[in-house]
DNA sequence: GGACTGACCAACC
DNA sequence: AGGTTGGCCAGTC
């Protein structure tokens, strides 16, 4: 099936390591700027294929309840920076499409 | 086939 | 500053 759900895989499969983008980010780069749920509908497929851990909350948070704190974890060895907060730093991991043109 | 929900986000009050 | 609501898509009831 290929659709806005399809589309969040692949982007998502782009995403460099130590870079991460918000749901609400990849649902833009798609083109769906309030499409920031079904990006959360699609990663709760969870494929092993889809480095869904670089997908976080607009704030940097980690998303995904029992499994947030692993993610952390696989974000910080992808030398992804981390804010004493415990967030992720968007100011400098935000990955702005593999062109940095689609937002912005 | 209609209505609800779901790992969110941003605007509004 | 914190709670509520509207909005997108797709899957389930």
């Amino acid at each position: 099936m290929n659709s806005f759900f399809q589309q969040v895989y692949d982007l998502v499969a782009q995403i460099p390591s130590g870079k991460v983008v918000s749901y609400g980010q990849v649902a833009q780069m798609l083109g769906h700027s309030r499409a920031a749920r079904q990006v959360g509908w699609a990663m709760r497929c969870c494929p092993e294929n889809l480095p869904w851990q670089r997908v976080v909350m607009a704030d940097g948070s980690i998303a995904g309840g029992d499994f947030a704190d692993m993610r952390r974890f696989l974000l910080q060895n992808e030398n992804v920076t981390f804010l004493p907060d415990g967030r992720v730093d968007m100011a400098a991991c935000r990955w702005s499409g593999d062109s940095g043109a689609d937002i912005e």
